[in-house]
DNA sequence: CTATAGTTTGAACAACTGGTTAAACCAGGT
DNA sequence: ACCTGGTTTAACCAGTTGTTCAAACTATAG
């Protein structure tokens, strides 16, 4: 019998059948459980302080069944990376679909990462962030992530730069599109680990910060709807 | 007798006596030796792997004196944590002293930073900050530190940008004094987050964005040593 | 029914954790 | 010499850690 579906009943306590978390991929319930609990438990009270007991009590199992489904903590930690990146790829894919102006697509991702915030999803990047400092498998699970992020983010700039050119407007030599990329995706990370601080004074910073580049957005999205100036700039 | 000076010897193994690194406020050798000890430690296996007998190894002392010169190992930490914010606010006050051009400060800080990264002091102040999201004192001892340092450079970009103001540039609303700060803090600390992780394709992106930063700021400092253009008077 | 294979359980293991203790050590003061 | 008070040591404690295991359970297939 292959763990597809969920085993009947079992003597199991009634507990909140799996949120929808991280649930996906035809994974049997027990096993989507420990996952979630995980997930919880590394949002909760962090990376330092995981162990495999708390899981299993979260989850409503029985603590061996860990090491049954994942073969270590240490692999259970890696698959709770593994899931989480499979979400942010399919997120990201559907947003990039969408064909919108720079603008929404800002203000999409500012939303994105309120509902990170609040689920607990940051918290949980930057324990791992931070875990895999001294682990190799999970920075290896990280790094193309990052990577792919930024490349993201670069093809936006891009695309937003060579729209001005075509308006005749510059942006000084050394503010290459790879810069102001970089710009953006350090910011957004400091952000987030600034924001786990939980400083209130932080916070209406980092909306008018984040505010800024929207109204910069919106202009450029204004300045592109219009038609194009006979000769050179209208403004 | 009170913890002053060296106790003789002991027969204590001939280890590298305390290296500079955090050695200073009148702190008995052993306690020294012991905090020195456990930033390495902190420094090369991170938070979730830290514990007192490696540590004590490490100092070349026995693991119970970790607990009478620091009655815990959490506040072992908070000592570590202590002893950084103590040397960061001497070089601080020591680089507030320096009247340079904005340029010039910005060069040094990025010296430091490149200091800080080889030492492990940027690892360490990583760990500790994923580590206080859990950790309440922890989290205390960064917040006036993360506070403090936002303000350096808050007042630095006001400067500049009364600077501008004289010179009769402003830049769009948006765009006031803190949100540029927020920026710049902001970006500094995600780069910390990222060059931790040792991808090889981000040094390169990060030194490009932070020369952006230091041509502008060489483009300003010349225009501020420049006459003043006619029509109003200077500064 | 029985056989089978996947799943779950409770108990156990060995290693490690932070912390404590009594005794020893080591100076200086009397 | 003795006493004193800070320091160091080895042994120890109780609790926690990740992991393993044999036995029990469950559902399906034959």
């Amino acid at each position: 019998m292959r763990s597809g579906k969920p085993p009947a009943n079992g003597a199991r306590a009634a507990r909140p059948a799996s949120p929808p978390w991280l649930a996906d991929a035809g994974f049997g319930e027990t096993k989507t459980r420990i996952l979630d609990a995980a997930f919880r438990r590394l949002a909760s009270e962090g990376y330092a302080a995981l162990n495999v007991r708390d899981i299993a009590r979260d989850a409503g199992v029985n603590h061996a069944l860990i090491n049954y489904h994942f073969s270590s903590k240490d692999q259970l930690v890696i698959e709770v990376l593994d899931a989480a990146n499979r979400r942010l790829l399919a997120r990201q894919t559907a947003m990039y679909e969408r064909p919108v102006g720079f603008a929404e697509k800002w203000a999409e991702a500012r939303r994105f990462y309120e509902d990170d915030l609040a689920s607990g999803f940051v918290r949980v990047q930057a324990e791992l962030w931070a875990a895999s400092f001294s682990n190799r498998a999970l920075r290896e699970k990280f790094l193309p992530r990052v990577l792919a992020w930024k490349k993201i983010i670069l093809g936006a700039v891009r695309e937003a730069l060579e729209a001005l050119e075509g308006r005749r407007q510059k942006l000084p030599a050394p503010f290459t599109a790879e810069v102001i990329a970089c710009f953006i995706a350090e910011f957004w990370l400091g952000m987030e680990f600034a924001d786990l601080l939980e400083a209130k004074e932080e916070d209406a910073q980092h909306r008018a910060a984040l505010d800024a580049v929207q109204w910069l957005l919106e202009g450029l999205d204004a300045r592109l709807a219009a038609p194009v100036p006979r000769r050179r700039k209208r403004k």
